[in-house]
DNA sequence: TATCCGACAAGTC
DNA sequence: GACTTGTCGGATA
């Protein structure tokens, strides 16, 4: 195809079906809106040279260093797809070079910014060849625009031969060959965080002593979901200074960036929000601490949203992240504008750098916590209360082997399922009631077409996969909580009931565990490290509860708390037949209720400061405190050898 | 043996 | 359509 013949305004619709291709979902076929894609440029550079604009006013000597300066940025997308980001970047900087040369009094100046300085990798080769022509189409606009219709027509060029976007793998090229080091970059720490050495040859001399910006929105996908192709690559980027197998796909962008994070003036993607939660940040963060490199500005989680008819149900967050110490100053940004912190952690939070480890016992002196059972049943092994009283109806003796089962769901709503529970010693006799036979059966059927954990459960097809339960009475813990709420629930139940594994149950547990669990403190603190179910907690035992730190307790203390755990159930008790759901509302959570849990509150935190804490923020500054002394004293946790807060 | 996750999925209000 | 809670079992340690 010739370009020179095409006129170059039927590109917009090009792109934009481009665009729309996009939506399909594949991996790393997700087109980033502007505002998300200006989330990631404003504070990444863009502001920072508007405020020098601004700075300049019209002294025409601050204005041309300013256009000096601009012109010699490069931005590089290493997941480009079809050039958003490389796009708006150029265009947004054309607007304020546009405005230098005004206020110079040089309207119709050409412009010194190089389509060249804005470079891609992308993997498919036709939405690479769709990002060049776009950056080539969004000079003639910007042309049109600043400079009038008849010179850009007069300077339109869109058959160049420099081919600034790569069409590779972003994982299996070495990023300093598509965008070279400047010469000015900051020499890296170690020289293994190289993947080669440079060709000095290869130094573009266009951009010598500028910076460069490194941006985009790399494909997501979780460790589990990765194929044979995208472990190997995962693999061969990690290069051993990290366990790769359980990290998300965009921690290998992550890690090619930060890598070479002494030649890019800064970094900033757009991110899966999991990347900041739950075992990423044990797994992966001490690396990224390790290669001198911090994060300088973030924003707190988003929903991901584009004008797309079907929107990926996932959270994001902005990533920014620069050598360590290069920035002066850090901001968390949210949704209504951004705050101005001492340091961003790696959960995003305005703290030292704690990392917590994933522990398999409880830190503290707090009774285990177990995941609830798991089923891999294929559904026949769990039943309605209209099944059960069905098959009760006609078979009495079908009630020994029923067994109330709750999950997260049944534990907030009170709603009520079943479960067949069936000792090996009872099979035959449960096997002589047909409808359980069948269901036995059908479990059977399950099992052996499914999967291979699944497959070594066929000859127990009467059984759960793990089948846990107190002697007594236990407390059981719902797996996910909405944020909204002020505390994440938990219940105490008797031994006839089964937790399912959407929850977690501590078997053996005493009144305390039940104080410290309902309390504010441990709400902040899971809030903090616990993985995420879209916004909302995802409740972990290792990362959640096995790492909480709870100062020694006198026999005072516990009786105390015990008390207070006391009144919490009496409250709740009080309001019967009202859900846990309709009790933590936080609008409509009940006086007495409320009060008991300030109790319960008041009593913890001074046992942890001798007052109440001021705020969350004091609340979780303390815990990490107290979590990297207790730490320091503690047996390692187990299988780990990284410790807390691994940067040197 | 036990945990943790999902550019999610299926509900409910 | 926003929000809450469950998926479902494999990979991993």
């Amino acid at each position: 195809m010739d370009w020179t013949k095409i006129n170059p305004d039927i590109f917009g619709s090009m792109i934009q079906a481009v665009a729309e291709d996009e939506e399909r979902g594949e991996l790393g076929m997700h087109y980033t809106s502007v505002p998300n894609i200006l989330k990631v440029l404003n504070p990444l550079f863009l502001n920072d040279l508007r405020a020098k604009l601004e700075e300049a006013g019209d002294n025409p000597r601050t204005l041309l260093n300013l256009r000096k300066r601009i012109a010699k940025i490069r931005v590089f997308d290493p997941a480009c797809g079809s050039g958003n980001f490389l796009v708006i970047a150029y265009k947004e900087m054309r607007a304020i070079e546009a405005e230098i040369n005004r206020q110079r009094g040089e309207p119709d100046r050409a412009s010194e910014i190089p389509v060249t300085n804005f470079r891609g990798i992308e993997l498919r080769d036709f939405p690479a060849e769709i990002a060049r022509l776009a950056l080539v189409i969004a000079e003639y606009q910007c042309d049109v625009l600043y400079r009038g219709q008849k010179l850009a027509l007069a300077e339109f060029l869109p058959l160049r031969n420099e081919n600034w976007i790569t069409c590779h793998n972003a994982l299996r090229i070495d990023w300093l060959s598509v965008c070279p080091p400047t010469g000015t970059g900051v020499k890296l720490q170690a020289d293994d965080l190289f993947d080669s050495p440079l060709d000095q040859a290869e130094i573009d001399f266009q951009n010598e002593g500028g910076e460069t910006y490194i941006c985009g929105n790399p494909p997501y996908l979780g460790g589990k979901k990765q194929d044979d192709v995208q472990k190997q690559e995962m693999r061969d980027v990690a290069r051993e200074r990290y366990n790769y197998k359980n990290l998300d796909y965009i921690c290998g962008f992550l890690t090619k960036a930060v890598e070479s994070i002494g030649h890019f003036t800064r970094v900033a993607f757009v991110s899966t929000s999991s990347v900041n939660q739950g075992i990423h940040v044990p797994v992966f963060w001490p690396f990224v601490l390790s290669a001198g490199a911090e994060l300088d500005f973030c924003y707190e989680p988003f929903k991901w949203a584009n004008n797309a008819a079907n929107n990926a149900g996932v959270y994001c967050t902005i990533l920014g992240l620069s050598r360590r110490g290069a920035r002066t100053k850090r901001y968390i940004y949210f949704e209504a504008g951004r705050r101005e912190v001492r340091r961003i952690n790696p959960y995003l939070i305005d703290g030292e750098d704690v990392i917590v480890e994933s522990r398999a016992l409880p830190l503290s002196d707090l009774s285990k916590i177990n995941t609830g059972n798991q089923t891999a049943d294929g559904g026949y092994l769990t039943l309605s209360s209209a099944e059960k009283a069905d098959i009760e109806s006609q078979w009495p003796a079908a009630k020994n082997f029923l067994r109330r089962v709750s999950g997260t769901s049944e534990f907030f709503d009170g709603s009520v399922r079943w479960c067949l529970w069936i000792d090996d010693s009872e099979l035959a006799e449960a096997n002589s009631i047909p409808p359980i036979r069948q269901r036995i059966e059908a479990v059977k059927q399950f099992r052996e077409g499914a999967g291979d954990v699944a497959k070594t459960l066929v000859n127990k097809p009467h059984q759960f996969r793990y089948r846990n339960a107190p002697s007594r009475f236990g407390i059981i813990v719902p797996q996910v909580s909405s944020e909204s709420r002020e505390y994440i629930p938990c219940g105490v139940f008797d031994a006839s009931l089964v937790v399912t594994h959407k929850a977690h149950a501590i078997f053996e547990p005493t009144l305390q565990d039940f104080a410290i669990f309902n309390s504010r403190l441990h709400y902040v603190w899971a809030r903090a490290l616990s993985g995420r179910l879209g916004n909302g907690l995802s409740y972990s035992s290792n990362l959640s509860w096995n790492t909480f730190p709870v100062p020694t307790l006198t026999e005072k203390n516990k009786a105390d708390l015990r008390r207070c755990a006391e009144d919490i159930l009496l409250a709740r008790e009080h309001h019967f037949p009202a859900t846990i759901a309709d009790l933590y509302e936080p609008e409509n959570m009940p006086a007495d209720l409320r009060a008991a849990h300030d109790r319960n509150d008041e009593v913890l935190e001074r046992i942890y400061i001798g007052r109440r804490f001021k705020n969350d923020s004091e609340r979780l500054e303390k815990l990490f405190d107290l979590y990297t002394k207790m730490i320091a004293s503690a047996a390692p946790a187990k299988g780990k050898k990284r410790k807390a807060g691994a940067n040197a």
